[in-house]
DNA sequence: CAAACCCATAGACAGTTGTCAATGGAACTG
DNA sequence: CAGTTCCATTGACAACTGTCTATGGGTTTG
């Protein structure tokens, strides 16, 4: 048994009836357009499973990508705050950020 | 107490060592892609939320977008499967669809 | 200090995306 | 049948995105 259509009026076609949350879903969108890529999407998935912080020149060895390519797609993920980075000498240590929202952190649970 | 970053061997970096999933990841990717749009998310959010199908002449009406701007985003989110329309006369009722897998269902869960 | 190594930034460029105006098509109405 | 209404498609265009090469900056090593 599904839901019926609601009655419709022609010429009345429509009164603004949808409410719209903008800020909530603006934030949602930044972090949805983070992990809208099959690279930052991996590398959040490989960063969530891993016990350690990941070197980044470990993504620019797995993946068939430039080394700025990778970076690229690490500083988006560092804008968007879904990684945070400790640097030793000459290596960069990529780990999920400790400061997720809950919401974002239910997310990558679903994704990753 | 933090994970400590791992030791390296400078020259040798490094191991393709990430393990890739490809197919999952570009599948998640599609629907990822469909909801990073402030409007289509508001949108799947309206769906979400009513009971009823919901005629896209509302949307066309809640978005300060044009009516072929609204169609357009309204078709991306039915390529990405997860929106199903009923026409009934000249209107079109919009629902989430009915077959979306548990995974695409707990993100919307999640988000909306 | 000079060279080697890792990473980030800048610049360029093709491909994609969001938007609109114009058009077309299907269904209803007088 | 002719006009109206709603929706989808097309074509155009600016803005954004993913990729590369080239470069620069910081750290370690010889």
């Amino acid at each position: 048994m599904k839901a019926a259509v609601p009655a419709r009026i022609k010429g009345v076609c429509c009164p603004p009836s949808i409410p719209l949350s903008v800020a909530k879903v603006d934030a949602s969108v930044d972090v949805l357009k983070a992990l809208a890529d099959p690279t930052r999407l991996q590398m959040v998935g490989a960063l969530k499973r891993s016990s350690q912080p990941v070197c980044i020149c470990d993504f620019t060895a797995a993946f068939d990508l430039s080394q700025p390519t990778i970076s690229h797609h690490m500083g988006k993920l560092r804008d968007a705050g879904l990684v945070e980075v400790t640097k030793v000498g000459i290596w960069a240590y990529y780990r999920l950020s400790n400061h997720l929202e809950p919401r974002t952190r239910a997310l990558l649970d679903v994704l990753v």
